[in-house]
DNA sequence: CTAACTGCAAAAATTTTGCATGCAC
DNA sequence: GTGCATGCAAAATTTTTGCAGTTAG
């Protein structure tokens, strides 16, 4: 069957070829991993793959970042959060649950044009997260506050 | 002299007695070193105070945070930023230089305002970063590419 | 005095580095 | 065959945990 080949990958074999760089099982299964799992630390990334050790869990992260294919956010804590580069919305972490919502893109317009024109700062949306409490937890805790 | 007494740590000892905690040189010295530096890993601050070791100086963030007397966010890395709690501004972090800059916290009001609005979603100011290119940055990149 | 706090040592967790073998091209 | 990539071991970080001595109240 040739049917089934590059399905999941459809320009990393080209960036890579590009670069004079080699097109392995380990990297087709990195990037397979981010875009299943949306956005995912590095070691969910190497919990999501088999038989493919955390340093070239890792090393492929990197290379990846730089081939455009794949971006980082911070989530919270310690751990950067890989997600594709394609996948292009932003972040909402609750901080009392935990969650993380995606909201669309065109959320930040507003704040990346009033940082442009006030001082030429370019936003980075790939790299947006806001933190708060999402509506849940927010009446969870007036519920909470209600009953002292 | 009774004038320079609590004048760098206004209601440390207060919210210290209110719940039966004590009052500590190191304590008083991780807030002011906090509060010197303006926003500081945990690491930096260990390295501004003498005489405190990093586990204590782990311990007393922690605390304070929980005193309300300092915030954390996440300029970016692996390593937390901490900061004074009445330090009300938000930051835009440069990919590119590094530099962070502080921002009017009234920069966000309107995407609070439509997260709110759109979700029930509470913004968090003080955890609030945007990462991005500053004005330097932008400039220097768009020089470097017109002489390719 | 009493129990909260600290410092030191050690453990845990996370990310990086070196090097010999393996495999894509 | 050539040299890019991987895996494994070890080192470097960063943060947490345990415990005995110290000290604020």
């Amino acid at each position: 069957m040739s049917g089934m080949a590059d399905h999941s990958a459809p320009d990393l074999a080209t960036a890579l070829r590009t670069r004079g760089l080699r097109m392995t099982a380990q990297r087709e299964q990195v990037l397979d991993a981010v875009r299943r799992l949306g956005h995912a630390t590095p070691e969910q990334i190497s919990d999501a793959v088999t038989g493919v050790d955390v340093t070239t869990v890792y090393r492929n992260l990197e290379l990846l970042e730089e081939l455009g294919l794949v971006r980082h956010t911070h989530l919270g804590h310690g751990a950067p959060a890989y997600r594709p580069a394609d996948d292009d919305h932003v972040h909402l972490v609750c901080h009392a649950c935990g969650n993380v919502i995606d909201a669309p893109p065109d959320l930040v317009d507003a704040l990346a044009g009033r940082l442009a024109d006030d001082r030429g700062f370019v936003l980075d949306r790939s790299h947006f997260t806001v933190f708060g409490r999402c509506r849940d937890c927010v009446a969870a805790e007036q519920t909470a506050d209600s009953g002292r």
